[in-house]
DNA sequence: GTTTCGATTGTG
DNA sequence: ACAATCGAAACC
């Protein structure tokens, strides 16, 4: 028997960004036609403050998803080839939200594999692009409701976040290292490999 | 109008 | 360590 999935009310994306960001680990990313995973990595993006956001300084065309309501996937495009893929969430200012960066695969794993190519389990959704391109997240789903409607959601399935995730900088990001918001379930498989990068000495 | 660079990934 | 690859952002 498959465990109930409880749908997202949207207050729960109506928090704060660090407060959403660290609830949505465990929870489950599921795509119309079945293809899911556990979300096992996250970074939040924060308004206002944060210079490594999109949103820093202020809305463009680009960006604009992140000051509309909270709940629905803010989805965008960079290096040229990849997807990425965020849950707005805000409480007070616009323009903030999760990066999901790493999942767990639950279902619909043959169809992943065939939207991926030739890689190992393990990195079939490590990384926040790789999990696009497994799930088939693309432009056309910015903007989607995670919350209503017929696209992809998020659902709890009752598995509780961590208690204590694992907290650190996060990835690829030149400024606002400072901020300890990228948050990992300890000891899961599925993370992306973390790559340090390089500094020229 | 032109240039720069990226919330990445795969390969060498 | 570095190329791929292109649109948005940044700069003039």
């Amino acid at each position: 028997m498959p465990p109930r999935r409880t749908r997202l009310p949207r207050a729960f994306y109506r928090r704060d960004t660090v407060h959403v960001a660290r609830e949505l680990l465990n929870k489950v990313l599921a795509m119309p036609d079945g293809r899911a995973g556990r979300i096992v990595e996250v970074e939040a993006y924060c308004a206002g403050i944060d210079p490594a956001a999109h949103t820093y300084r202020g809305r463009t065309a680009r960006n604009a998803t992140m000051f509309g309501e909270p709940g629905h996937m803010y989805v965008y495009f960079t290096y040229g080839m990849h997807w990425c893929a965020n849950a707005v969430a805000w409480e007070h200012t616009p323009g903030a939200g999760v990066l999901i960066r790493a999942l767990e695969p639950i279902a619909g794993v043959d169809a992943m594999h065939d939207a991926r190519g030739g890689v190992s389990e393990r990195l079939l959704c490590s990384g926040p692009a790789r999990l696009t391109q497994a799930l088939g997240i693309t432009g056309d789903l910015n903007g989607a409701d995670l919350v209503k409607g017929a696209g992809p959601r998020i659902y709890d399935d009752g598995t509780a976040p961590p208690l204590h995730p694992i907290a650190t900088p996060r990835i690829g990001i030149r400024h606002g290292l400072e901020h300890l918001w990228r948050f990992v379930v300890p000891g899961n498989l599925h993370v992306s490999p973390a790559r340090v990068k390089m500094v020229q000495a």
